[in-house]
DNA sequence: ATTATCTATAGATCTATAGATAATGC
DNA sequence: ATTATCTATAGATCTATAGATAATGC
């Protein structure tokens, strides 16, 4: 069970895990992050976790922003990707509604099987820094697809009032229930319920939720098999 | 302009406002745990922008955790006696859907017309601390009307395939998509844009969402009046 | 006498660097 | 030789208390 030893001075308590010190450093970071914020989480307390002294943590990265950075931009990669892979779809493989549908339950669980309900860094206040503008443009590319297949799926009454950009962010804030809800210890949400609510939120009536359903069904499947 | 002296001693720069110490402080306190969060706040910060000495506001607060009690609670407070008007009012006064709507958008102005953007604090991870058990417990019955105002005005498929508690989840949410959007620099966010998706996101036809806000304008005037 | 501030500081952190050490691998 | 850890620590905080001080108001 216990890693085999490599190369470099041995750790005082051996690691119990063959994940490498890199990883093992990043999983502890999102943990406390999650749990306690960044400011209130030490260097220390992650280097405890991993079993490892304060000091060690320098030599993988330089200091907690480091890592922040590093979670940030790997947990909003796949949902950039997918975006990419779905919208491309549009409307010939499956309507707005579709995409719309099948985005929502794609993020939706992501954000649900994602460990230690890492959305909810997105809310802390550290996210605003200079440092994560990369981070935070990437995210407002995913608001703005949420934005463009919304108006495109949208009834008249909704598009005619709603600007695709503020339909966007209430679209994308819907799809992040999921982290308040993990974070009360709901564990059983179902992506539909969310998904469905995205479609029922552009006016679209039960048939045509039905409808965005099957058809991000399809796309879903096509792109797992 | 400059407040007149009261008793104590005097500070060493005087205060360019007629507001109590108390105040000036919860201004200051509110301002920068939204931009910086809590942990990364330090009280000399605080008192800095106040204009007193650091050790001075242990003269009003025993610390930031009492600081924040505060604005959690004097936050949270109107929106719970709304609340408690509205519902008694369904179903002789208003429907369902015109008290949900009505909730919605007094939620919405007041997040909107609130300083610093307080909601924010409500997504910190400091909140979560046994502290605050009493702020969380007020927040979650705000949260228990939404899900029975929800699901008593909802479409059937959606009260079939959505429990009152996840709905309530959802609409709160969805309502509280002025946090991000007012961070993110948004002004002119107009309260119906959100009560009405709320409407619709239970499943209601354009329609019904005119017949709910409606009602909520009924409601809402009787109640200035 | 009471109030509201001030100055000064102890004690507890916390971050990040310097330099030593114990492995592997050439 | 390179790698990955270790020990030790400087320097910079930050919180919260003790005790002094300068107002007002009785």
């Amino acid at each position: 069970m216990t890693a085999r030893t490599g190369p470099g001075r041995p750790r005082a308590t051996p690691a119990d895990t063959d994940a490498s010190a890199r990883d093992q450093i990043l999983d502890a970071a999102a943990a406390l992050f999650v749990e306690q914020g960044i400011a209130a989480t030490s260097t220390r307390q992650i280097a405890e976790r991993v079993g490892i002294r304060q000091a060690s943590l320098y030599y993988h990265f330089a200091g907690k922003d480091d890592m922040l950075a590093e979670l940030l931009t790997t947990s909003v990669r796949p949902s950039l990707d997918l975006v990419r892979t779905i919208e491309a779809r549009v409307p010939d493989d499956v309507s707005a509604a579709g995409a719309l549908y099948a985005l929502a339950v794609a993020d939706v669980a992501t954000l649900v099987a994602t460990p230690h309900n890492i959305g909810s860094l997105y809310l802390l206040p550290e996210v605003s820094g200079e440092r994560f503008a990369a981070f935070r443009a990437e995210r407002l590319e995913l608001q703005r697809t949420y934005g463009r297949l919304g108006s495109a799926a949208a009834a008249p009454e909704v598009t005619g009032s709603v600007p695709p950009e503020r339909l966007g962010a209430i679209l994308m804030q819907l799809v992040e229930v999921v982290i308040p809800l993990r974070r009360a210890g709901v564990e059983d949400l179902d992506p539909h319920t969310i998904a469905a609510t995205c479609v029922r939120a552009c006016g679209l009536t039960a048939t045509e939720v039905a409808d965005a359903r099957a058809g991000a069904e399809r796309l879903l499947s096509v792109r797992t098999s």
